[in-house]
DNA sequence: CGGAATCCGTAACGATACTG
DNA sequence: CAGTATCGTTACGGATTCCG
């Protein structure tokens, strides 16, 4: 049978940690800094990849598809020529920017810079 | 030139994104379940093993060793026969409690059962 | 009991070229 | 502009064996 991603089998529940439900949605590599870059506005595609100079379009584009299955992220495509495809938060993806919020603050405070 | 996780090289300056730097620490499969565990009380390694039933001697291992390198996890050895060592939250490991419960939370308020 | 050391498989990441 | 498709690489998790 089914196991969870942590802990026993109960029956037929599936037991799972909050804790990790949350940290498997956000744990791709850029999965954090995307919604972070999409906390205050809405943004295209191309800007997304200049904000985070390393990435590539593929990658890209799969973490953002990620994210939109776990309904985090809203993709709206404009039919025009030349396309046009804005991303931004959902309801849900919103309600998680306080806790990015947090991580950022813990972060400054008490991360030495390495 | 040394290149930040994220962002462009800022003269010897490295730019990195509070947020990321938080990602980064728990980034591992098993380290917020382990913090998780550890944060109401101390636990020797055999304990936390049966806690995380999934997980083998050596993964354990060195998922515990990363968070201690990040100044996460304290490690005791008691110098006895059998050998016995406790692990434990150091301040730093404390201070990040909230966030774990935030994101606790936010999955059991947000998050369907998949 | 609490590891260390080794090896392996896979998934995630990444580079490149091409396209409507 | 915003992708897709393909392929290569690497990092991580996991299994196993051995040890004080």
């Amino acid at each position: 049978m089914a196991k969870s991603r942590f802990g026993e089998p109960v029956g037929d529940q599936i037991e799972v940690c909050p804790v990790t439900q949350t940290q498997d949605i956000i744990a791709g590599k850029w999965k954090i800094i995307i919604l972070w870059n999409l906390s205050t506005q809405t943004r295209r595609f191309n800007e997304l990849q200049r904000l985070l100079p390393n990435i590539s379009k593929g990658i890209l584009t799969r973490q953002l598809r990620e994210l939109e299955e776990d309904q985090m992220v809203h993709r709206e495509v404009y039919k025009e020529v030349p396309p046009k495809v804005e991303y931004s938060l959902t309801p849900l993806g919103q309600s998680f920017i306080p806790i990015l919020q947090s991580m950022g603050e813990w972060s400054k405070k008490n991360l030495v810079s390495k």
